[in-house]
DNA sequence: GTCTATAGTAAGATAGAC
DNA sequence: GTCTATCTTACTATAGAC
């Protein structure tokens, strides 16, 4: 039997994520990730023994489990389509801590080269989670060409929302646009 | 008297802006940027003695004074709202190369510690952005509290369509957002 | 499983020839 | 003004003790 983890696998992830997503996939350099973890570099090449990149894409795995479980799993509900956005609303509040932290549709779409591996499954994730909008506003009665419309430009507020909270030191944006998220799609 | 420059200021900023931009302040290492401008290491130190840092404060200054006189001025113009917003579409189009490339707005927002002296400029110039924008719609008759509120409103379209348009990678939600530019402004 | 110590590599930055 | 060569530092990654 192995030597039990100080630090468990889950939040170990979530000190990861944290950092990738804030700084990006290059500025997250080793010394980075161990403060935020509290573990040496030793022990990160133990736990992920292909390095960053490894990190990034189990990272990238969770989150895509998570959005299924959770943002996915609200979309599609059989809930009435006020109900599932306004738990959709908070659970978005949730992931981006109020509009504090960036989110990875951003952080890995920028060209690093070596890493378009995770630029797939980045650009699968945004079209699920289009998708699971569009699926919601057309359970409100759109048609199905305005439902995708409503939805991204919806999917464009929240990450425009981030980079203007980000870039004005302030989560008022994003507060406002997560605020009246249900008009903008079923409104 | 000194030697000739082989490149030119102007070219040599356009170049470093295209990379800082696009791959962000950390991942725009040196051998980034010697590959774009053409110079090697030791001639862009002598263009900037401080480096990466001057680099990036220059580039900022550079697209700070574009700005002014490119869309301040033609937001502050005395033609009619309309033609003002059809001119500056024509300018964000080129500006962002039909949504192929990223905004500075976004890429050095990013929390990298020591570079936070540039994080006050770009605050500084996306106020001034929205408040131009916020100009031109109350000419258009809305009061200001609305103005602004939508001038932010589109500010948001355009940056989260530049994220989801390079994360798809199809510029079509870039241009889908400008060619509604007006609507999204005074319509 | 975590650590200290240490390679090995790429980064930022200078010195000096042309 | 640009270059090659070099220095120093930081980073990614590994070896081996506990």
């Amino acid at each position: 039997m192995g030597r039990k983890a100080s630090v468990g696998y889950d939040e170990l992830i979530e000190s990861l994520t944290k950092v990738f997503r804030n700084v990006g996939y290059e500025a997250a350099s080793l010394s980075l990730l161990e403060k935020a973890t509290g573990l040496k570099k030793a022990s990160l090449y133990h736990r992920f023994p292909q390095g960053k990149e490894q990190m990034a894409h189990e990272i990238i795995g969770v989150i895509k489990i998570w959005m299924e479980n959770n943002i996915l799993t609200i979309l599609s509900s059989d809930a009435p389509p006020e109900e599932r956005i306004e738990l959709l609303t908070h659970c978005l509040n949730n992931l981006y801590s109020g509009g504090q932290d960036a989110c990875i549709f951003n952080t890995f779409s920028f060209p690093q080269d070596r890493n378009s591996p995770f630029r797939e499954e980045i650009k699968s994730m945004v079209f699920a989670f289009i998708k699971g909008l569009a699926g919601v506003i057309a359970d409100a009665g759109y048609d199905q060409k305005e439902s995708y419309a409503r939805a991204e430009r919806a999917v464009m507020l929240l990450q425009g929302s981030l980079v203007i909270s980000r870039a004005i030191r302030s989560e008022r944006p994003f507060r406002d646009i997560l605020s009246r998220l249900d008009i903008e799609l079923i409104g």
